[in-house]
DNA sequence: CCAGCGTATGTCACATCTGACATGAAGGCA
DNA sequence: TGCCTTCATGTCAGATGTGACATACGCTGG
């Protein structure tokens, strides 16, 4: 997890510590704040790799900048649905959300 | 797709054709109701090898007996954030999760 | 210095989801 | 046949998520 992703998380009043868990964090919970992050990143880095600004992929989405904003910062508020439907929004496909879900953290190939 | 699950999505109100789509369900519907099939069988999957009534499945995930059974069936009134939770808490790690996600619609391995 | 652009954060009315309950249907068994 | 267990389906009040708006922050070019 990279500093700037902990920032976010933090500041969005998620409890972080480590990649896993800490203090008041059952694994459970952990484990669905680290996929709602590989899912959050996934967003940006779609939507960085198709040089669209928060605002149109807000437009994409039916959505506005402020949500594409939540989303990417894996705010409490969003639900993994709407992380899902996004990149689906985008062109992924069922296997390639699978993917980010699984993934650790940052970095990713395709 | 089973005919079993079939029917189930279609009593729920989905409009489901061959495993894709059909009239009126756009490519990314049709993967939103693909993705939920698929963590909905892995639920009745996981619970079933763990020999557990929907009844105690309900009161291990804090909810009930029909939440469960509309879990399973994919109901539209169902999150994919409560059924990323179920498996969790069944013990699944994100990258089961991730495998149910990325996975046709039947059969399964491990 | 200060616009302007892209992004972040707080708030709120409205929409959707959720647990719980009631009830029904299918199967097993005495 | 009646009883019991398990699963399915409808409903609803309360919880949570969502789009939209306002506003703030950081950066860049003028």
């Amino acid at each position: 997890m990279d500093k700037r992703t902990r920032k976010r998380l933090e500041s969005a009043g998620w409890k972080v510590g480590g990649t896993s868990e800490f203090l008041g964090l059952t694994d459970e919970e952990a484990a669905i704040v680290e996929l709602k992050v590989g899912l959050a990143n996934a967003v940006r880095e779609q939507r960085s790799r198709r040089s669209m600004t928060q605002e149109q992929l807000g437009q994409l989405l039916g959505s506005s900048q402020s949500r594409v904003a939540k989303i990417e910062a894996a705010d409490r508020s969003v639900s993994i649905d709407l992380m899902v439907r996004s990149l689906l929004r985008m062109g992924l496909s069922r296997k390639d959300v699978a993917s980010y879900i699984a993934a650790p953290g940052r970095k990713r190939a395709a």
